[in-house]
DNA sequence: AACCTCTTTGGAAAGATTCTAACTTTAGAA
DNA sequence: TTCTAAAGTTAGAATCTTTCCAAAGAGGTT
């Protein structure tokens, strides 16, 4: 519940009626850093609201998507889509080994090729996989 | 069939057996650069082959994937997953408009954060959204 | 030919997501 | 406060993509 007034501002300011379910979901993507499926949302959330739906986390996050309040990650999973509420351009690493998922900071001149002169660049999307140090420390 | 014979080397050197689908397929994917669909190489190769399966396709393309020799690319499309057989580093971006994707390289020097440092990066997916020059003229 | 292994096929099954219709809540007017 | 219309939620059915599996086919070897 640490970012529930947060949540409520950022829906309202998105203009998305803030019920408790959509301040619960936003809040808890917003709190968490570790870029949950809707099945992850919807088993955290169930403790505390048995009487939520699957249905509702998907009407939820797709809503999100919509307006623009959260970021779809769908290369990171092989099955199911991702949800990142930090709307920064960043990238994402994850780590074969572990399991991991990182972020990391993406410079803004990543464009550096001449053919995209002329395209207007919206989102940016930057996945890489490999091993993380952690894991290239056991393996060494 | 203009990548036939390099589609069943590429298949010897990757010590998948080549098979009359799994050439055709590759080639498919070898000759076409507009990155499809399941569906669309199951529709394109239907006429041709009329006994040819769904599921032939998708094992094909799991085994191709598999081993290294075609790209699975999943942000790109809401739904259905999407291949690509050129296999060195590029980006690909999509114009919101008009749907069409496009090629464009990316520099070796894409990361730029510190952050990755003790990182071993194995594969590199960059994706773009935007609006293609061609649809940044009707508008304006 | 008989046998072995690898591949394809087609249908069933699974898994993820969306749709639908009934029910509940909300916001605003009376 | 009460009423009403619109918006949101629920549960389960439906759909869509993908995988699994058992049987049939193709090629190569004894
Ligand atoms: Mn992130
Ligand atoms: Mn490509
Ligand atoms: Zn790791
Ligand atoms: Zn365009």
């Amino acid at each position: 519940m640490k970012y529930q007034q947060q949540a409520i501002e950022k829906l309202k300011e998105y203009d998305v009626h803030p019920s408790i379910q959509r301040v619960m979901i936003l809040d808890y993507l917003l709190s968490c850093n570790v870029h949950p499926t809707v099945d992850d949302i919807y088993s955290a959330l169930l403790k505390d609201t048995p009487t939520l739906s699957r249905a509702t986390v998907y009407n939820t996050v797709n809503k999100l998507v919509e307006v623009g309040l959260v970021r779809q990650l769908k290369d990171i999973d092989k099955k199911e889509a991702r949800y990142d509420a930090c709307l920064e351009t960043h990238g994402h690493f994850k780590c074969v080994k572990c399991g991991k998922i990182f972020d990391f900071k993406v410079c803004d001149k990543l464009i550096l090729d001449k053919k995209l002169e002329g395209f207007t660049v919206n989102t940016k999307t930057v996945y890489f996989q490999g091993v993380c140090p952690e894991c290239n420390k056991v393996n060494s």
